[in-house]
DNA sequence: TTGTACGCGTTATCAA
DNA sequence: TTGATAACGCGTACAA
């Protein structure tokens, strides 16, 4: 290494560094060998060195979904930004998977973990290791309550809330909901706040609108050929994601049903395909970049110990509902970008 | 650690390893206390010893684009099963933030990078740490042809052809191109099998039905108010990718031009929204999962010495034309999942 | 202003 | 079958 340069170790390492104790000529002496023979110093011995090896871990369940990419790009801006590196795997929605990542996780010495729990967790001993040694631990979007540690999310009661509203307010009157797993608490406040909309504004509450699924593109086929078939039949529906009400919508259009005359429908995410299909596609605003960030945030200012308190806090984003063309009765099908 | 246990250090790498010269009951007593006091291998330690970090980096321009996740949920999906870790970046399509996040990667002593290029990127010497050093380095779908290493990506000639064969196929006669930066070799590729299917069938290349973009939506758009607006206007559009292609095809249904019937419309990429819109997009099926995993499996028998050829190779993967209703006159507007 | 010595937690090597 | 030792490359404390 560079001590074929003269000088010791101490003085290369400190000189790259603009150590104040170096002379300037030694500095400017130093980078210039070190850039004409490429080196550069190896984080790796660093990180063990200093004990801290300035990245961020990051579990999601699929990487590859519009909202989670999303989340990690928020998180990678900012991480890159401080000059942590960020390190991803996905769960696959398996519980056993996350096990794995959150030990491999552990081992690599992350300074901190960005977690978007997994579909099938229901358990949470697996982050023993980073509770136990008061690591960085925060949940992002997909939390669970039954652990104690920081959250970043979004207020899906109050979404949920205002998009029933919403659909009241355009005069529907028998309005059904596409529902998640409850075991995810996200899906449950979304459920919840249909409901309280519903009995706000004294409106009967018939399970008979309601359907549970995974929320796919087929799953809200399904919801629609079973609700639509019902002796009621809802004259609206609230989705718990866009993809589902897409599916639900289009199923419903090729019944014959006007989209939005005859059936109201919201969705949730404001995923891209929701502005860019006809009808354009009312929906709930997720922030999900704004998430990472606020996730990434939150670890580092721990990392660094500017975070002041030690108790867990939970961040709820404010949402905003997106009024397009499908949930206002003669809207025109087509058009103008409103969004 | 774990010599509280009255043995060496040595013995508890060897016993959590298995190795073979280390008695059974030494080996799980060892394993006993290491799971009692929630001990686990520093990685990073052993990363400096072995010389081997067992982490493999990805620059992309943007995590937040459907082709792109997908690309890295493969890389993730292989590293993962090989017990790799893979560190994520995005360039934001800057060619300085790319060259900040090459020395990063080599920083960390990754054992291996995959990158999908910068638009800006038109150089290559920031490279230079993995080239001189012989690290793995794959280039995957964005590469360059302007330096020598391994390149993952899909036949855009070959698929751009096919494209535009098939409108050819479907009666119509002048057919329009979106194309991309033409500085990215992707987009030149397309360019040329659009061209090269015109000439093969003797139809006259018209520069005035090609438009240059970035292929954004609007840009989409923008595209179809030119052509559309020419003496000649062009009856049918292959276009770069799906999201130019939907924003042409919706400005040019707004006129009043019915799709299929009086202009064809094919896309690019197989982006989830092309199944979805209506009418259904005609377009290439872009494997996206499998090159990344495709890129990770040359990195990794580079890593592990595996590969036997020190030249880089070109693995160039054939796509399909995906045909739908965008592109066959007669068809239904909405309807049937074709795909 | 610069250098020496040591240790971070592993693992390869050699010895027992 | 197990252990002692050194080394990976850096950063810190202390000495010069």
């Amino acid at each position: 290494m560079a001590r074929a340069l003269g000088v010791s170790a101490t003085t290369v390492s400190r000189a790259l560094k603009d150590h104040y104790s170096i002379g300037k000529s030694t500095i400017r002496k130093v980078k210039k060998k070190a850039a004409e023979m490429g080196y550069e110093p190896n984080a790796i011995a660093s990180s063990l060195r200093k004990k801290k090896t300035n990245a961020i871990g990051v579990i999601v369940s699929h990487i590859n979904r519009p909202f989670i990419s999303s989340l990690i790009s928020g998180i990678e801006a900012v991480c890159s930004r401080y000059g942590y590196n960020v390190i991803i795997t996905q769960s696959l929605d398996s519980y056993k998977k996350e096990r794995e990542d959150v030990k491999t996780m552990f081992n690599s010495r992350v300074d901190g973990l960005i977690v978007s729990l997994a579909a099938e967790t229901d358990r949470y001993e697996h982050f023993d290791p980073f509770i136990k040694n008061n690591y960085p631990l925060v949940f992002a979007d997909r939390v669970s309550f039954e652990i104690d540690t920081d959250k970043v999310l979004v207020d899906n009661f109050d979404a949920a809330y205002m998009a029933t509203n919403h659909l009241i307010g355009q005069g529907y009157r028998r309005i059904g909901h596409l529902a998640g797993v409850q075991q995810r608490h996200m899906y449950q406040k979304r459920l919840e706040g249909y409901l309280t909309a519903l009995r706000d504004h004294r409106m009967p509450v018939d399970e008979n609108v309601i359907h549970y699924s995974k929320l796919s593109y087929e799953d809200g086929i399904n919801g629609a050929e079973t609700l639509l078939n019902r002796d009621l039949r809802p004259d609206a529906i609230f989705a718990s994601n866009d993809t589902s009400a897409i599916g639900f919508m289009q199923y419903a259009e090729e019944c014959g049903y006007s989209i939005p005359d005859e059936i109201g429908v919201v969705g949730f995410n404001n995923d891209p395909v929701s502005s860019i299909i006809r009808p354009q596609l009312t929906t709930i605003d997720h922030p999900a970049v704004e998430i990472g960030k606020k996730a990434a945030e939150i670890v580092l200012d721990k990392v660094s110990g500017k975070s002041q308190t030690q108790i867990p806090q939970t961040i709820s984003f404010k949402t905003k509902l997106l009024i397009r063309n499908s949930s206002v009765k003669g809207s025109p099908r087509g058009g103008s970008n409103a969004s």
